[in-house]
DNA sequence: CACGTTCTGCATCGATCGGTACAAAAATGG
DNA sequence: CCATTTTTGTACCGATCGATGCAGAACGTG
């Protein structure tokens, strides 16, 4: 019953939390778990550390609602590749995609998803450990379409949904450190398009 | 005229440096240099702080020396791989070593050039710097061979060498990923014999 | 109005960060 | 022996780390 959403009870957010996680997932994104400090994070959500603990919990569950955010933003372009009619045109939108999103002119270079934490201290192994598992998701995802691609007849009985997965995967992650490094755009979508001239690489 | 070497003035040091740099450069591998604390690093290097600053300058000093030792180290693969008589052997030897170091079962898993440093703060952009740099500078070597294979006729004239070196660095960084990941070493092997089949990319 | 609830600003917490001051210890040269 | 040079252990530095206590402000409700 009722109307829905209630006005709750307290004194209201000062701020927009959707906007507050935006400026949390960019300063994540450039500088990495470790490297973002609350006071970089606080300063970019325009909050107190006060508000932000009220809000997300702690720093490692913030980081955790921005990839979320991330996955839904960024990485949104995974969900809609995976949706392409063939595996070829699969691989080729997620390849784009990524280069898309890891060299956007604006915003910071490569992947959350890699560079947010991929060796760290004690302090981000909680962080490193949700990437891997972050990571592990979208492979497994790719090459679950692959194995639906050989079942389609769009593949040939003999190729390895694991294997082009394996290779999709690796293209990607290697183009957020390249990105990362600073590589353009159209070099990386040269050198995407021809690492997949080979499809379904035999 | 002497014998070389003289034992300097002063008291002599209580421990071996280059053992002591062996063992911070395997704190860094695994945690990246911002994850890599003075006290972890001094602890697995069985001295003080004290020494360490003595000997080494300071940790922005002591992980370049740890680079520099990475890179006549773990990954002399590449100097070798430079020297095979193809391009293709060449790549085949840069990616089947770039996996071996990546996947040692003793050690770290990943690549110290990628994984030491890929997005930071404030305090670790020297190191990540100095590693964009340390990526740059492989890319170029393999490039200026890959040109030298056209010009022996190894490589059809078409060939473009700056793409091919980008696809082969492209595959190592992403194999370094996915080797910190916890990917074994025969799936990435097999994965890597597959994306070398097309060479060179036509 | 008073009340309960939630959020905010300020001050601060103990722990850890990278880095050093200082004097004793251990070597060489005279 | 003494003087010089270098390294060592101890104790400590100010700054920053992530995180919190607390009082008051700002709301809906009765």
């Amino acid at each position: 019953m009722g109307t829905g959403q209630r006005r709750p009870t307290g004194r209201p957010r000062g701020f927009d939390a959707d906007e507050a996680l935006e400026r949390a997932l960019l300063v994540f994104w450039e500088r990495g778990y470790e490297g973002a400090s609350l006071a970089n994070l606080t300063e970019a959500m325009g909050i107190s550390t006060t508000s932000m603990y009220a809000a997300f919990g702690n720093k490692e569950e913030l980081f955790r609602k921005a990839l979320e955010r991330y996955s839904e933003g960024p990485s949104a372009y995974l969900a809609r590749a995976l949706e392409e009619p063939t595996a070829l045109r699969v691989a080729t939108a997620i390849v784009a995609g990524a280069i898309r999103t890891t060299t956007r002119p604006t915003g910071p270079n490569g992947c959350l998803g890699v560079q947010g934490a991929l060796a760290t201290g004690d302090s981000g192994r909680a962080a490193r450990d949700l990437l891997i598992t972050w990571r592990g998701n979208d492979y497994s995802r790719i090459r679950d379409r692959f194995r639906r691609a050989i079942d389609d007849g769009d593949l040939p009985e003999g190729a390895d949904p694991a294997l082009l997965a394996r290779y999709v995967t690796t293209l990607t992650y290697g183009i957020a450190v390249q990105a990362a490094s600073g590589v353009h755009r159209d070099e990386l979508q040269e050198m995407a398009d021809a690492a997949l001239r080979g499809w379904p690489l035999r």
